[in-house]
RNA sequence: GCCGAUGUGGCUCAAUUGGCAGAGCAGCUGAUUUGUAAUCAGCAGGUUAUCGGUUCGAGUCCGAUCAUCGGCUCCA
């Protein structure tokens, strides 16, 4: 049997047994049950329960399901029709609406596992419990999900199962969780003073100085390769009157998840003094006025306007307005994460203009921005691709053409069948295309998107003259590579451990001159490092060499210099590269300061450890 | 927003059934001047997230708020 049929089959029949024993502990009246399919690591059921599940309910829950395995019960299928599974399952709301949505005419199947359970099911399982005795699981959690994923229907208590083949294979995954966790940006980002988080600004990184200046070198980066491409930085207003906001349908269709700055409707102009203690003399605000005003969450309507501002020709385009200003985002609470979701962000946002006929030479550029980029970092990637979703906006002949356009690049990129078709997934104003990086235990992360949009330049009126002079309107590509720089410097953080490729990270070099009597040698070794580009930290203390030693390591700086009478007498350097116990002596200063510089130019992946010539 | 959990010096963690808030690291001061990941000694650092309640007494029990974490929904 195939590992995948396998890992379905027994996964699939563990969450059958999870229910059993959860209506076995609480009784079969006390209990919902709804759903229990498998995942990518085992199984969860939705249940609706008398109280909450907590950590202390876990084990019981698990002896249960062992108890129930070692009775070997036999699973038998049956058919029947959909009124008698109406009267077996009386009094299950969900398996109830579950069966009434089916055809009328389906034969519908079930499962028993032993005489007392059954549960509604396509199958197939294991013929008998005992198959699964050797089968390893645990509960991994238990939390809140919504029936149908719709938050507006019953909360359900979800309980999670991790399951795998062997106990082996449990243990593995279960290591591998914690490999994950070990590598959580939010625990390395505090070690390496990268960012911090206040309570005053909730998902708002306040970048530090050392964070900042990683920051700053993926910003040059992006620059870099963007303006060998042909585009144009622009900066816009970060808040921007209500009236922008109507025009470019963001107040009707997101104005939940902006930050608003709400007009006075009474009281006083900005200058006015006002005493917090005197009601009266503080003015009242409403997001209803005039003079309302929103943070942007993006950068599209600015770069609409800019489009705008003054007539185009088919000669202009491609036009392609880079910026990576300032988008605030209003989260509702409970759904930030560290760097991967934050209220406030930057991205490597882009609006490009072009005609219909350059669509495909466009997203094929694009193509190869990602391929270097992604490259650079050592990540691979997927590309998805979404397509008209129901209530789509635009000419359906524009669609279709795009839609063919974009599968065409797409099967010349990467192959048919080497890229996901999300049927309906796209925009309501355009296709897209979402490119998934893989990180270095496997996990995928949404990163890139390249939108087609043929709605926001209807909605600002953008015109270009064609050729034979008619007014065309152009089509606008949304394009982002990093994604947010927050979520790809969080993603890099985990996919590196903190140990990041030495361009990017925040010192390059340090240096430990041994005694007080070496600062002077080590700062003319800092000046040449410097001089040639390389980021450089020193402690000139009096601290001992070791303790100066530890703390350059614990921030990862990629090398560490020890300076002592040898070096300042021979003009060398003795090298200790990270992730490495064995050093270099004896290496000449300028060699250093070279191969420093080649990787600074080369943006190298890894770190190499400078050889005496 | 919803379900569940968590919140103690800058960091990592203690504090018995409710009974004097404590340690290591980091910091400061002094001594040591060191050849590859923690030299020694001393000092300082706290309204236990915030507000309220129960109690003779609250880090500990109860409530509210805020923030964070694991999920759901949504998303870059």
């Amino acid at each position: 049997m195939e590992r995948e049929q396998f890992l379905s089959l027994y996964r699939h029949s563990l969450a059958h047994i999870l229910a059993k024993a959860v209506i076995e502990i609480f009784g079969e009246d006390q209990v919902q049950y709804a759903i229990g399919p498998q995942i990518s690591d085992g199984a969860y059921y939705d249940f609706v329960l008398p109280r909450p599940i907590t950590e202390v309910d876990y084990k019981t829950i698990e002896d249960k399901m062992h108890e129930i395995i070692k009775r070997r019960e036999t699973w038998t299928r049956k058919e029947i029709s959909r009124d008698e599974a109406l009267e077996l399952f009386r009094g299950q709301k969900f398996k109830t609406e579950l069966i009434q949505d089916l055809p009328a005419d389906e034969i519908i199947s079930i499962y028993y596992t032993g005489d007392d359970y059954v549960d509604l099911c396509r199958g197939p399982h294991v013929d008998n419990s005992q198959e699964l005795m050797n089968c390893a699981f645990q509960i991994k959690s238990a939390s809140g999900a919504y029936w149908r994923g719709d938050e507006h229907r019953d909360q359900l208590q979800r309980i999670y199962l991790f399951a795998f083949p062997s106990k082996d294979e449990l243990k593995k995954h279960l290591a591998w969780l914690q490999e994950a966790l070990e590598r959580d940006h939010k625990k390395i980002g505090a070690q390496l003073e990268l960012f911090m988080f206040q309570d005053t600004a909730p998902g708002m990184a306040y970048w530090l100085p050392r964070g900042w200046k990683m920051y700053q070198e993926l910003l040059k980066f992006s620059r870099e390769v963007q303006d060998r491409h042909g585009y144009s930085e622009i900066s816009a207003p970060l808040i921007n009157n209500k009236r922008l906001w109507l025009v470019s349908g963001h107040w009707a269709h997101y104005v939940n998840n902006m930050f608003l700055v709400p007009g006075i409707t009474k009281g006083t102009e900005a200058t006015d003094l006002i005493d917090v203690n005197d009601t009266a003399s503080i003015p009242t605000y409403s997001p209803l006025t005039d003079d309302t005003m929103a943070a942007k969450p993006m950068n599209c309507p600015n770069a609409m306007l800019t489009f705008k501002r003054k007539s185009r020709s088919y000669k202009d385009l491609p036009i392609r307005y880079s910026e990576m200003d300032v988008l605030h985002r209003k989260e509702k609470s409970g759904q930030m994460n560290g760097l991967f979701r934050v209220q406030e962000f930057r991205q490597d946002d882009d609006h490009t203009f072009v005609g219909e006929d350059q669509i495909r030479d466009e997203i094929m550029d694009i193509i190869s921005i990602a391929d270097e980029i992604y490259k650079t970092f050592g990540v691979t990637y997927r590309a998805e691709f979404s397509t008209r979703p129901d209530d789509y906006m635009g000419d359906l002949d524009v669609w279709n053409r795009a839609e063919a356009n974009l599968k065409e690049i797409l099967d010349e990129k990467y192959g048919e069948g080497n890229y996901e078709i999300n049927e309906g997934d796209g925009a309501f104003y355009g296709p897209k295309i979402d490119l998934q990086i893989k990180d270095a235990l496997g996990r995928e992360w949404q990163c890139g998107t390249v939108q087609l949009d043929f709605q926001l330049p209807h909605n600002f009126g953008l015109t270009y003259a064609d050729r034979d002079g008619s007014l065309k309107m152009p089509v606008v590509i949304h394009r982002a590579i990093f994604g947010s720089f927050e979520r790809f410097i969080g993603i890099l953080v985990e996919h590196f451990k903190g140990a990041f490729p030495f361009w990017m990270c925040p010192y390059q070099v340090a240096l430990v001159p041994i005694r007080t009597t070496h600062n002077e040698y080590a700062k003319k070794v800092e000046e040449a490092l410097t001089a040639a580009g390389v980021r450089v930290e020193a402690d000139y203390t009096d601290a001992n060499m070791q303790n100066k030693i530890k703390k350059f390591k614990v921030f990862k700086d990629p090398y560490v210099l020890v300076l002592g009478d040898k070096e300042a007498e021979t003009g060398t350097v003795s090298v200790n590269m990270r992730g490495s116990k064995v050093q270099a002596h004896d290496i000449p200063l300028e060699q250093f300061v070279e191969l420093c510089r080649k990787m600074n130019a080369e943006r190298t992946l890894e770190l190499v450890l400078p050889e005496k010539e």
